[in-house]
RNA sequence: GGGGGAGUGUCCCGAGUGGCAAAGGGGGCGGAUUGUAAAUCCGCUGGCUUACGCCUUCGUAGGUUCGAGUCCUACCUCCCCCA
């Protein structure tokens, strides 16, 4: 990898973001010479976006900071048909209400990560539904559809992979590389957008934009793609307690999210600050640098940096104080996640495994009882040995009682 | 339209002579060890139950049988070959 000369690449390549570049130096000599609008494409498959997601907000994000003009891209158009991208199965079709629905608060969180506006570098938002929900078939086919031919996109991996894995590839999910390419035709139109960014996995999808605006408009568009994150030991990343990292709070609250980075393997954590974090990449160096258990002062800075960017300071700080005392103070914190239960259970007796169940640390009374004979469950941070014992107000502490399941999750019942 | 094959524990893959809560993996969770890390080792991984035990599970619906994941019939879905 030469050396760039626009600031937006050499710190996008500093930070580990390169992968592929359909033409480097091209690229480079446009972003030194004028402005350059990029953008990303983003589906709304779900309700909230997760870190996969945001790796390509933290582009944007880069791309904005190198001077330049970010486009985000909200797929309400692309997800109605489905990215067999590195699938091996059909995504369930979603209604069209829920694509709107899950778009609103997409859209709140980009507005977390990027300055929107009027201004040069602004971001600005934008829905393909605008224009691929007004497509008509027969024109467009004639007009776009003769730019493909079957044996390119047949050719694709996209495309190849579910083939030769005989997996069924329905002829909607066939389309959307067409679609996609569409986009970056329209949005060089409208906006002169010049750059799309992605994953790796989508490099065929903005080679076939790029190939579609040259026959179309004679213009050259520029790809650039970045390799898929994935953690030290291979993994996908992006599984929290919870499940998926949730970039939106009422789906994963600013405590988990904090932890998750906090756990992160240490051979991860100089990758991740330099692409979840804003921090000096000489910082980044002295922190990656630190040995054995000092390492987790790493992780801590990852943690606050990360939290910080998607949730505020404020929360940052107070995520970073409960973990301070629930690990380090050994001591109760009134900020864990707590359940509210009726008093009258807690006078009666509440039995342990019910107990769990009900803090969502058990799935089932077996399975709790499982996690007692494992040495898995503790209440007030003591082992619970009998699956028989009631809790009782005489295990209050503070108002409540701390329930815990292993050394990482816990839970405060409290009365009311 | 004709012929052949397949759907198994609600995370996934996958074995399964009529006696099966159903082999084995992966993943996940817990324990030990650590640094809230990695690696390693151990345990758990359908529901209810103090327990004997009871209930629910192998694509769907019926049937044969004391007894069905296993045999029969119909249906659904998917794959392959022929037209």
């Amino acid at each position: 990898m030469s050396a760039f000369r626009s600031p937006f690449l050499t710190e996008f390549a500093a930070r580990g973001h390169f992968h592929q570049c359909t033409n480097q130096d091209g690229l480079d000599a446009l972003l030194s010479k004028e402005r350059v609008a990029g953008y990303i494409g983003f589906d709304c498959t779900a309700p909230s976006l997760h870190i996969g997601n945001l790796t390509q907000i933290m582009r944007l994000r880069l791309l904005q900071k190198g001077g330049q003009k970010p486009i985000v891209v909200v797929g309400g158009g692309t997800t109605k048909i489905g990215d067999p991208s590195g699938k091996d199965e059909s995504r369930q079709l979603l209604t069209d209400a829920q694509i709107e629905a899950n778009k609103v608060r997409h859209m709140e969180i980009y507005r977390r990560f990027l300055k929107f506006g009027d201004g040069p570098t602004d971001a600005i938002m934008v829905d393909n539904a605008e224009w691929l929900d007004k497509l008509q078939y027969v024109p467009f086919l004639r007009d776009i559809g003769r730019h493909f031919t079957i044996n390119r996109m047949v050719a694709m991996d996209s495309v190849k992979l579910r083939l030769e894995r005989e997996q069924p590839l329905t002829f909607l999910e066939f389309n959307y590389m067409i679609f996609q390419a569409y986009d970056f035709a329209e949005l060089y139109r409208r906006y002169g957008c010049r750059l799309q960014m992605g994953g790796s996995d989508q490099w065929g999808n903005i080679v076939s934009g790029i190939d579609l605006a040259r026959r179309t408009d004679n213009v050259e568009l520029f790809g650039l793609t970045s390799p898929l994150i994935t953690t030290s030991s291979g993994a996908k990343m992006g599984k929290s307690v919870s499940g998926a990292v949730w970039l939106s709070a009422d789906m994963l609250s600013p405590y988990d999210y904090w932890q998750y980075w906090r756990n992160v393997e240490d051979a991860d954590v100089g990758r991740f600050l330099r692409i979840f974090t804003d921090l000096p990449l000489d910082e980044i160096a002295r922190l990656e640098a630190l040995k054995g258990a000092e390492m987790n002062d790493a992780k801590k800075v990852l943690a606050n940096e990360a939290t910080a960017l998607c949730h505020g300071r404020a929360e940052a700080e107070r995520a970073a104080e409960t973990s301070r005392q629930t690990f380090e103070g050994g001591g109760l914190s009134a900020d864990l996640p707590t359940v509210e239960i009726p008093k009258d259970e807690i006078v009666n007796g509440l039995g342990v495994l019910g107990a769990f169940t009900r803090a969502g640390l058990t799935s089932s009374n077996g399975d709790a009882r499982r996690q007692i004979a494992g040495g898995g469950l503790r209440v007030n941070d003591e082992a619970v040995t009998d699956e028989k014992l009631l809790l009782r107000a005489e295990y209050l502490r503070e108002g409540v009682i701390k329930l815990s399941l292993g050394k990482k999750k816990h839970v405060l019942l409290k009365p009311v």
